[in-house]
DNA sequence: CGGTTCTATTGACATAGATCATGGCAGTTA
DNA sequence: TAACTGCCATGATCTATGTCAATAGAACCG
């Protein structure tokens, strides 16, 4: 537990990649989980030259907003990031919550210009892909565009099944949805399923989830009760993953 | 009014389509709004040969379910579908309704597998897209790989937008909101932007916004005592465009 | 055509979760 | 180290919408 109140970045990988910018795809440990993934060696040099490597946001800071002239598109490639849209009466929803080797703005290609916001939950940084030059390369290169799909296709499906948890899940489900998909993207990238840090606030995943912040409280709090989870502040442990796994619906 | 009540096809110049299952994309009076616009006679024509134009479903049909292998994609030609997922408990969510020109299946692309469960919700047909030779295809058509991304693009960012209804909105903006997205898909489609008819029932209505089918019936009510709407059984007139929109929030 | 079944409407009532209000705690600033 | 600020937890209350029930139309079928 003790390493669920410590500071560190929480992928401490990344967080070496943070200061070095010029780490190309083929040595980058997110590899596995990257755009990049079964190219071949030459076309993956090509889209390494491509790619920028950004210097790290901060928290609160703005990768883009809906503001912002459509560019690029971006893979995070440590820290996380949210993104939001916002209803004319200034409501927004939080749309996603993003952790390294995802894409950010995917929903931009359609009008090529930005459809949400995106904030650095934490120190983060990210691969920078300039959305030209992507194309450009994508028409020397089926494998790539077939990837970009994969990955629209891969967020798309996500994005209906949330659709489910809002329209029909209640509290309770939501929130152990919730974890267990957090578990689930922690364990691919290499860390622990059971203890993790949430990066965002109570009224980010209130948001998320279509709840407000204080049944989120009391749901971790019960939940807790229940000897489901252990909470210390934003670090979480899964304590009895079955059960939890029961409550989805 | 009259032909509100009518029980001919929601789409007149596609049911002639369904007659006539040979007609060449040139021809299609969809171009406007499918797959091929942009692509060069050369390329659709090409494009052309691996269509496989279906015979109609009848309602209650299943173009595919998650049982089913993936085999294509869809176009819808006429008529009109609904999708769903289904949670481990039985609870279904409707999570898209798809009118001619509209792709669905594109969240299977991943896995190569079927994600949800497509049926007809009238007579309908589609345009069937192999799915191995579309990626042949796209290999020496980038422009075709383009159009299908900015498809995917598309329907990700109506997704995004759905999540913030059915986050935040209230039962009288859903409902709103929902009229108006019809409205606008009909129109763009050579139809009247205030008269139609919607196809579904209203269980599916309710289950797609996230409401109860009591709900869905009271709330259509009021909008009709307070002169926003007609309603005669599946026929809808918008009374009051501007009001409606002031209520989407 | 009459009966059966499915779908929609409407009313009465119940409740999950929102809202309001308070207090504590952790992080930040001076 | 105090004072300030934002975040989180918890209790009390309220309400939008769900659930249950009864009825009425539509659509369907032999």
């Amino acid at each position: 537990m003790a390493q669920m109140t410590n500071v560190t970045p929480l992928f401490k990988d990344m967080a070496k990649l943070e200061h070095d910018h010029r780490i190309a795809c083929q040595e980058c440990s997110l590899y596995r989980l990257c755009l990049p993934l079964g190219l071949h060696n030459k076309d993956l040099a090509q889209l390494d030259k491509i790619i920028q490597r950004s210097q790290s946001h901060k928290r609160g800071d703005a990768l883009f907003t809906t503001e912002h002239a459509f560019k690029s598109l971006y893979v995070v490639r440590s820290g996380s990031f949210k993104t939001t849209i916002s209803a004319s009466n200034g409501r927004d929803q939080v749309t996603g919550f993003y952790f390294p080797g995802e894409f950010i703005g995917l929903d931009a290609l359609y009008q090529e210009s930005y459809q949400s916001n995106a904030k650095a939950l934490e120190t983060s940084s990210v691969c920078e892909l300039p959305f030209d030059s992507l194309q450009e390369l994508g028409k020397e290169m089926p494998q790539l565009q077939i990837q970009l799909l994969s990955r629209l296709s891969k967020e798309l499906s996500g994005d209906k099944n949330f659709m489910l948890l809002l329209g029909k899940k209640t509290a309770d489900e939501k929130l152990a949805t919730f974890l267990l998909s957090f578990s689930k993207r922690f364990s691919d990238r290499g860390f622990s399923a059971t203890e993790f840090q949430l990066s965002m606030s109570r009224s980010d995943i209130a948001n998320h989830l279509g709840l407000a912040v204080e049944t989120v409280s009391r749901v971790f709090s019960r939940f807790q009760e229940e000897g489901l989870i252990t909470i210390l502040g934003k670090g979480i442990a899964l304590r009895d993953i079955e059960k939890i796994k029961g409550l989805c619906g």
